[in-house]
DNA sequence: AGAGTCTTCCAAAGCGCTTTGGCTTTTTCG
DNA sequence: CGAAAAAGCCAAAGCGCTTTGGAAGACTCT
């Protein structure tokens, strides 16, 4: 059933069907109404392949995907995509992900931008000066970044979490418990949200007149082993921290497993909180010692942008409008006061 | 640039243009070299979307995601698409996420195929007799199902691994090993994977006349926490288990957990061996006692039913042709004889 | 040489929708 | 009451590609 069909049995034309159809005004209401209703009757549902080319609009939202050999996808983004999902399927939008070779992204986002593939897309683990955000600004394509990129001449939209403000309350608490010496063991150190960490916990440590030591900071990928490593190596150095904070669950798990390999104990020996993206299977009370993190649903984030790029799309949101989200800081049993 | 223009200043007509570029046979070969030279000098790029619809191809697959608020991906997910869209890169293939209530799916699978949204989809966790197998397989799209479905009248292609046999080697190395009381702590036994490992289990022990007790195997979300509790509940009733198969490594950290709770030891009172899937992110030689595994890369799995899906659109793959891949057995410290 | 066969190319008809420009008919208002 | 404005509808022109049905010229064969 399409268009021309449907006009024909309503005895209209196939303008006035379409309009009616899409809620333009010049159509009488009762015409209108015995259009939809035919329409609805018959199961009639435009074709969007025709009506992308006639109008260039898709209904779906993209996202360029790095991939290769030796790129692992974040496990984070499942649960961001989650939240995306959720919001996506209620305004019918569809996601497509455009795999890409992770060194050469700037190839798929002109192709999908020049072929007019989606109306819409997200960038997400962004880097200071994210080469993409210049690109998809220049390329004049909607988008919205999770997370923030700096240092442009242009503003942008983006929704990101306070990580700064989280690693800063947590290494104040830190802090104000006694301790002297934190260690940060953190994500890539190329990307924004690492930054802002552990800018916020040397802020905390200056506004007591201490310092981190570039020994007690670690730049990693976030593994289960590498959360190992790094406190492996933290803690058999001289100096060791008492304190840690860690950028993500999962690489508190090795340390969790390396302090006890050291025969060390948490929080007696070593205070740990971690930052908690909320994920359904691991969950930080559920730690052996339950975990004190910092906190962001994630899977909110990705509704969230889910949501802007929608309103984007349609017009309804403009302007370059980041918003930034506070983050909760959650203690639990894996903190207490510094070893004496 | 587009068709019409590179014709003229080609001075040959569109069709002409379209079959060089195309591939087509009836056109002089030295034309045809004019035609791609001029193409690449001006960047000429079909327009996707007037090709999707002169044709009905999109170059691209469909993937239904179920979504809703208390649905969560399964993070396996994204190792998945790790190695399919590693793959569909090379081949300039999309792929379309459509989200879709987790209760009504086909309405979806219906409009991405009345709307020719896809050239072909995959399924994933297919259960027995699964519904969306059957209605892909009435819609008439190309499709691979990863993971095996049972119970229907037509035949249909799928890329599986052999749960069954995986968990019959695991269980039988245990018996091997002089354990008698097996537990399973098993994913969703609605889905087939679960039924098969439980299936495994089951034979292995009858083949030594044992039995797999019914207050011995769960069936649960695969989350650390249901791990735990399932391993706590097992262990602190009478007629304990001295060996434990586990259907994840996510669970299998709570195995761990709620076996140090219990101030017991791996593998001295209780033997673990658990299915993984290949994480980058977590893996079994690094738990704090080294996990004896089933293995299977998910992400090969991935390129996998990439590969054949785009053999299936190309009409290079025909048939309902199921593979099922063996899987490794991993033995480390995790499993010893069954304790006097 | 004439008939038949390839080879190589083209004009035009879709694919199914939106949108422009215009044409009636009805309503409004001085 | 008549002119101007508004309402309601339509025919047809795209959007940019593929593909059908020829047609013209070159080649083969008897």
């Amino acid at each position: 059933m399409n268009l021309k069909q449907l006009a024909h049995m309503l005895a209209l034309s196939q303008t006035t069907v379409s309009r009616a159809l899409n809620g333009y005004p010049e159509v009488n209401e009762e015409t209108r109404r015995r259009v939809m209703d035919a329409a609805k009757r018959h199961g009639y549902r435009p074709n969007p392949s025709a009506r992308r080319l006639a109008t260039g609009k898709t209904g779906m939202i993209g996202y360029v995907l790095p991939t290769g050999a030796s790129v692992d996808i974040d496990p984070h983004f499942v649960e961001f995509l989650s939240g995306l999902g959720d919001y996506a399927r209620s305004h019918e939008l569809d996601l497509v992900l455009s795999p890409a070779d992770a060194d050469d992204q700037e190839t798929t986002y002109r192709r999908i931008v020049a072929n007019r593939q989606v109306d819409a897309v997200y960038i997400s683990s962004p880097r200071p000066v994210d080469r993409r955000v210049a690109l998809v600004n220049t390329l004049g394509i909607p988008f919205i970044v999770h997370g923030r990129s700096e240092g442009f001449d242009f503003d942008y939209a983006f929704t990101d979490i306070d990580n700064e403000g989280a690693f800063h309350e947590a290494a104040r608490l830190l802090i104000q418990l006694g301790h002297r010496r934190l260690a940060l063991i953190n994500g890539d150190d190329r990307e924004t949200f690492a930054i802002h960490r552990e800018r916020g916990v040397r802020r905390a440590l200056a506004a007591s007149g201490l310092t981190l030591s570039e020994r007690h900071v670690c730049s990693v990928d976030m593994t289960e082993e590498n959360g190992y490593r790094a406190t492996r190596r933290l803690l058999e150095e001289g100096d060791a921290p008492t304190a840690i904070a860690c950028s993500s669950l999962i690489m508190a798990l090795g340390v969790v497993r390396a302090v006890r390999d050291l025969g060390l104990s948490i929080p007696g020996d070593v205070s740990l909180i971690a930052h908690d993206d909320v994920f359904p299977w691991l969950r930080p009370e559920n730690f052996s010692v339950p975990l004190s993190t910092t906190r962001s649903s994630i899977r909110l984030a990705g509704a969230r942008v889910a949501e802007r790029l929608a309103a984007r799309i349609s017009g309804l949101e403009e302007g370059a409008r980041g918003e930034v989200w506070p983050v909760d800081l959650v203690v639990r049993g894996s903190v207490a006061g510094a070893p004496v």
